[in-house]
DNA sequence: AGCACGCCGACT
DNA sequence: GTCGGCGTGCTC
């Protein structure tokens, strides 16, 4: 008998005691089923015979240990627990959501590995006369005679049943055959001729194999990035090793897992959210034996069990999916950057718009830079022209100017991108008598009015409801749509272009399985198109029709009090526009304001993202923002908001004796009511990565202790990315 | 987090 | 007389 400490998918910052047969030999690392109170948990392993045992009398037994073998190998133990430190995140919990959910649940990992059969050592010795009453059983028996049988091929020829008797009776065993590790392709294919740019990307990367090194490929839109992954791979892939690339989460398009299949003859596997749960543990197998070469998944493939990780690449680093946005609140990017360094392996961070934290690390020479500055196939970048809206009389919110490029583009039998970031018809029913506004009931914001649908939705906790007759303050019935979103553009622009196809791609045009791929599909095909869309629009996908690009409203993120706004703003339209002429025409983005003379738009559109990012930095350094001071938020919801203000008024004072930490607030979040339950925040800023962990910990640990602590839901976000 | 225990108010 | 509201305490 010994002691185990076992970490356990509860929010409770500490480990539990258990007592286990030492003939089971359990190790660090594997699952128990354990009693807890008076339900069962499955928990992690974290220590054998912990010296500073909890009173032994009262431990109470493991009721299974469920692995053999570490579901989380010691490089996984050492990520994550890092990850559970430096998001303060409760490491049980921490530990549990990097498996997959059937082995959260405690599921047998044999069930779901492939099986064999042979003889047993009696089978063998058998006569042939013993089975001579059942032909089929003997059929069996001489066929495994050979050799082991996997069970699919065993069941081609003969039935379960047989099988069953054979195992009954002993004649045969069932073994586990482990998934074979992947076969290298014998010779790497060539691909593309590459740039000089790109061929020193891939130089540098090939140099850095083996051992640690962040680089960081910023590639203009149209650069060929992917190819660069691509040879990157083919060289490893000749070494044995397996590669992770780290998605966006919509970034993971059935071209993009076709374009690596296509080129490399080895097993490519997809992670992402719409996988079953069986799907999930395969592929999770099938990394973990080294059957699976290269895994293209979204942010939680960072805590798949690599058999031989040579390398990691994180598409689009930039990408705001990357953060968690609740729960345990991890950054991919980052995390991937600690994994790396624990398995002494390169990670490549790629985009066309760099997010401030890397770009700051790659000109302070933390990370190798490499710039692709010219498109791949050697097309113009497209060019930014401004459209004043101040005193121009609008038609369905485009301007004249607009409207005749628009025009001039459909004529020439070309495609127009419009991007608009506000799905529905519009952000509000207004009343036109007394000018009334449709609110949710539950959250400090309009409800959008979807016409299709018939309904008022909020957009912020998804609460729908009829559309009303009245006015909810003078009862007038004159209700009017306040504002445009795609839904009512794509309805103005057929009126006004009634022979020309038209394809809205947004969240509701999307929803029904199979419409993304067929607006894609209608995209592709040739002829004048217009494309209106959100966010959507920005993120990956190839539309080489497209020659203007408009941007229908920057106005709405020009002055916002979130300081990563700009940086935002910048690679939203660097990343829309890098949509437009990727064929051979050139391209051009139209971006509608009243603000013509917005600084930012001009540093953005006379110089471009790479230029307006490294006076971003200025600005944040002179400011004292991320990356040169670290942020941790504190946020809290409750029904009352003067519980969620003496919370965090607690929590500043409490903050106070740290003089490394600066804090803000208390203050109202930006959305101060979401769902029906008020939302306050408290910044803290620190200039020293290291102590303002260890004042987190000791506000952690105190706040834990306050009577007020049970009336607010709290959170902690350690660079948090969306203020919100 | 879950879950039990426990103590007060409104119903068959 | 009970059902059930959520405050409080505990989990090796």
């Amino acid at each position: 008998m010994t002691v185990v400490r076992v970490a356990l998918p509860v929010p409770l910052r500490k480990h539990f005691d258990y007592i286990i047969s030492t003939e089971l030999s359990p190790h660090v690392g594997c699952r128990v089923l354990v009693p807890f109170g008076n339900r069962k948990l499955v928990g992690i392993i974290w220590q054998i015979a912990p010296e500073d045992g909890f009173d032994e009398t009262k431990l109470k037994t493991v009721i299974k240990l469920l692995d053999i073998d570490a579901a989380l190998p010691p490089l996984l133990c050492q990520l994550l627990s890092f990850a559970a430190d430096y998001y303060h995140h409760p490491l049980g919990e921490v530990l549990i959501s990097a498996l997959p959910a059937l082995l959260r649940e405690g599921r047998d990992l044999s069930d779901y590995q492939p099986k064999a059969y042979q003889l047993t050592r009696s089978g063998k010795q058998l006569d042939a006369s013993a089975l001579k009453r059942s032909v089929k059983q003997q059929a069996l028996w001489q066929a495994l005679q050979q050799h082991q049988l996997t069970e699919s091929v065993v069941l081609q020829q003969h039935s379960r049943s047989t099988l069953k008797q054979l195992l009954d009776k002993q004649i045969a065993e069932e073994i586990i055959v482990p998934p074979i590790p992947f076969i290298a392709p014998l010779k790497a294919p060539s691909g593309l001729k590459l740039t000089a740019a790109q061929a020193l990307a891939v130089t540098a990367v090939h140099q850095a194999y083996g051992r640690f090194e962040r680089l960081l490929l910023e590639g203009v839109t149209g650069s060929g990035k992917t190819e660069v992954y691509l040879q990157c791979i083919a060289s490893l892939l000749l070494k044995q090793q397996q590669v992770l690339v780290i998605v966006p989460e919509i970034g993971l398009t059935p071209q993009t897992l076709a374009r690596f299949q296509a080129r490399f003859d080895v097993p490519v596997l997809c992670w992402h959210s719409a996988l079953t749960d069986s799907e999930r543990l395969h592929c999770w197998l099938q990394a973990k034996t080294g059957a699976a070469a290269i895994i293209i998944g979204t942010r939680s493939a960072l805590f798949l069990p690599f058999w031989q990780l040579g390398l990691i690449i994180i598409d689009e680093e930039h990408d705001q999916s990357l953060k968690q946005q609740d729960g345990f609140r991890y950054h991919a990017r980052d995390l991937a950057i600690k994994r790396a360094a624990l398995q002494h392996c390169p990670i490549l961070l790629g985009t066309a718009t760099p997010s401030l934290e890397s770009l700051h690390n790659a000109l302070s020479k933390r990370f190798i830079h490499l710039p692709l500055p010219d498109r791949a196939a050697g097309q113009a970048l497209p060019k930014f022209e401004l459209v004043d809206l101040k005193q121009q009389v609008l038609q369905f919110g485009l301007a004249s100017q607009t409207l005749n490029q628009i025009k001039q583009q459909l004529n020439l039998g070309l495609q127009v991108m419009l991007f608009l970031n506000r799905r529905g018809f519009a952000p509000a029913l207004s009343c036109q008598e007394c000018g009334w506004l449709t609110e949710c009931h539950r959250c400090s914001a309009f409800t959008t009015y979807h016409k299709q649908s018939r309904q008022l939705v909020c957009h912020h906790c998804g609460a729908s409801k009829a559309i009303p007759r009245q006015c909810g303050g003078c009862g007038s019935t004159q209700l009017k749509p306040l504002g445009q979103g795609t839904e009512q553009l794509e309805e103005n622009l057929q009126q006004l272009f009634p022979d020309t196809a038209i394809t809205r791609l947004d969240r509701d045009s999307t929803r029904r399985k199979g419409a993304l791929n067929q607006a894609l599909e209608d995209i592709h095909q040739p002829g004048a198109r217009l494309i209106v869309g959100t966010q959507m629009l920005a993120k990956g996908h190839h539309f080489p029709n497209v020659t203007l690009v408009v941007i229908v409203d920057v106005d709405g993120a020009l002055y916002s009090s979130d300081f990563r706004a700009p940086e935002q703003l910048a690679q939203l339209l660097t990343q829309v526009a890098g949509r437009a002429g990727r064929g051979n025409t050139g391209g051009t983005v139209l971006l509608q304001t009243h603000y013509p003379e917005h600084a930012l738009l001009q540093d953005i559109i006379q110089n471009g993202y790479a230029s307006f990012a490294r006076s971003a930095l200025v600005e944040r350094e002179q400011t004292r923002l991320p990356p040169f001071q670290h942020l941790a938020l504190f946020s809290v919801e409750a029904h009352q908001a003067d519980h969620c203000q003496q919370w965090l008024q607690q929590l500043a004072e409490c903050a106070k004796q740290f003089p490394e930490l600066q804090s803000l607030g208390p203050i109202p979040a930006p959305l101060e009511r979401r769902a029906g339950k008020y939302r306050w925040q408290l910044q803290l800023y620190s200039a020293a990565r290291g102590r303002m962990h260890l004042a987190l910990d000791n506000l952690l640990s105190n706040l834990a202790r306050w009577p007020l602590s049970r009336k607010v839901k709290w959170q902690l976000d350690v660079d948090p990315t969306d203020l919100t």
